[in-house]
DNA sequence: CATGAATGAGGCTTCATTCAT
DNA sequence: GATGAATGAAGCCTCATTCAT
């Protein structure tokens, strides 16, 4: 299925190093805009301003550079939400806390919507494990909230992947098409929705 | 620049009727599996068992089958939760059936789920169309029961796509990839988080 | 080559003889416009009105319905140069008339000129038949004038190309381009360079 | 819509522009032998020796190298001419050099010929841009001698029409059919016709 | 390390022709 | 005689990948 030759190369020097990024940040630039089937390696080696040659010494192929492209968004965006939420115990709060940090990355980087959601139809496998991954803490640490009574119980599995799914629409409805700035009322409601359901008290 | 002499024929006949059908058919399947850029026009026709250029006859490219597989897929189900819930006065009742019923489209047809994922990358406008047209009559629905005091009051549009994202998520995980039934059980608790929330009474 | 399992049928009945006419017709009007490989048989079934079946009743291919239509107009263009010319003795008087003529059928067949010139890329012997057919009338009339003395002697197969080309380039330019109406005084000037030449008295 | 990532490439090095004029001297016999509709890309690249992708480093289309070989020929047929007529003040006399350096370049040319007259199927502006073009510079040559009172006045513009059109047919007839060498006796023939006209001193 | 010309498999689309009704 | 659905060979074009410089 794929041949090669050349073994992917980790850059050796600075040079090589920033070639390196250039193609990645190029990549996050023509796979946002153009989608993965349709954004072409010439596409990424002149938005990166370098040769077509070159994208072969550092990267195997095009899934390849897809892969490590969203790998290093995911990482980035678990650390951006982990380190924005340390310290901060009651449940709620870091509820809200999170969903604020996830709008303003994908404010930030507003391609990473598009890159994940392609991920599906480019490789299965690591948009499984982006899902497995993220939501592995994220039920775990609603299973401590549960068994502490903090929150009410429900299947913490349940619950993580409806709090994803918000997520995801809402990140997609307001700030990728609307381009609205998301704020805090905005976020207070909907977390007011998370903590008290639509039922009438 | 030259009017197509080739256009795109509605079948005038009931064998080219079916024929048609059988082409539909085996794009739900194919693009399901493959997806839509991985899909060939001849993985179609042979699925489908007819020749290469009979999918000319009736479509113009594979976006164009794409687009009314998509829609006519959208159409039915549409049709099948508001034929479902009718007569349903009681919203929360009504959102335990929706959900229901979708779950159950999603399990008769398998690649629903993919299709309508792909339509993004395939489609803007389609994508778009199909949330705006869907959102609508959820949008305005929530609207009624609040101003009936059913529910809590929330910006309605908010609500709608929270749900959206809900059922989208949770049927990817427990429909698409775990293939498990869908209980009536589940989607009480999950009925039951959108009512109470995660606060403690 | 060319496979055929139909023979060319002669139509039996008047109306499969209107039938053939009606394909006759809309191929001179489409393979005027579009040219002969722009256009297809739907182009000309859909023009004349019938089936793309009924089509093969009546000619056993593409190209043959084209020569069928080219070796008609031929025959039909010579036949009105012979009628219009008919007992003029003066060599020079014949030519003006034949000029005349010539542009006359040419505002009324306006495609004529365009399918002539492209026979030579459908039927190389077509287009080789048609100038041998034409060119051999000419030169030996020409011929018989320079023997009788009425005009200067001449290679009479140079000077009957050296007419052809004449009138196919002013047909093209004045009747096809410019779409102006050829007078008398226009034709007079053209037969009085071909009396006189451009040399000085 | 979107735009092309693979755009048609100047040469950069000395390598491709050897590449590139060996696929328009493939694409001059090609095009010349089968005709611009019946020749195929790989027909091109297989006669210049390379492989197909090749063909679309340097040309856009079958359109764009036809066009781009027919408009290189006529700038050199127009160069060849003007170069060897320079000097030359007679009009009589720079009439037969014309006339025997377009010969000569045709049966160097062998296909020019032909490619000329398919421009008219494969791209009306290039076909009527070249008759303009050509027609221009003989049109003002022909004022100019009129004025001079050199040859007699006609219509200048149809003086024109009518040698080009006389040296279409002759070279079609004499040059591309019957393969001859046209020696200075049969131009003497012409241009003597071209001087005196028909009619009898 | 960088370059960019060359490759060719793969996919889309057209349309002349056949044939069952 | 007429119809139009079905066929599939043939051609255009793209672009991921290789490799000589």
């Amino acid at each position: 299925m794929m041949k090669k030759s050349y073994a992917k190369l980790e850059p050796r020097t600075q040079r090589g190093m920033k070639t390196k990024q250039k193609l990645l940040d190029a990549a996050e630039i023509v796979f946002g805009e153009k989608g993965f089937h349709q954004a072409s390696i010439v596409d990424i080696t002149q938005q990166a301003k370098v040769s077509m040659g070159t994208f072969y010494t550092y990267f195997e192929s095009k899934e390849d550079i897809f892969r490590e492209l969203v790998m290093s968004m995911q990482k980035n965006m678990r650390k951006a939400i982990k380190i924005g939420t340390q310290g901060i115990t009651d449940r709620i709060e870091l509820e809200r806390e999170g969903f604020r940090i996830f709008f303003q990355f994908l404010q930030k980087h507003r391609y990473l919507y598009r890159l994940f959601r392609q991920a599906e139809f480019v490789d299965v496998e690591l948009h499984r494990s982006y899902f497995e991954t993220f939501s592995r803490g994220y039920i775990s640490g609603l299973q401590d909230s549960m068994e502490k009574g903090e929150i009410r119980a429900y299947n913490p599995e349940l619950l993580a992947y409806c709090f994803m799914g918000i997520m995801d629409y809402v990140g997609m409805k307001w700030v990728l098409w609307e381009q609205q700035e998301v704020t805090d009322e905005f976020i207070d409601e909907l977390v007011c929705f998370i903590k008290n359901g639509i039922g009438k008290p």
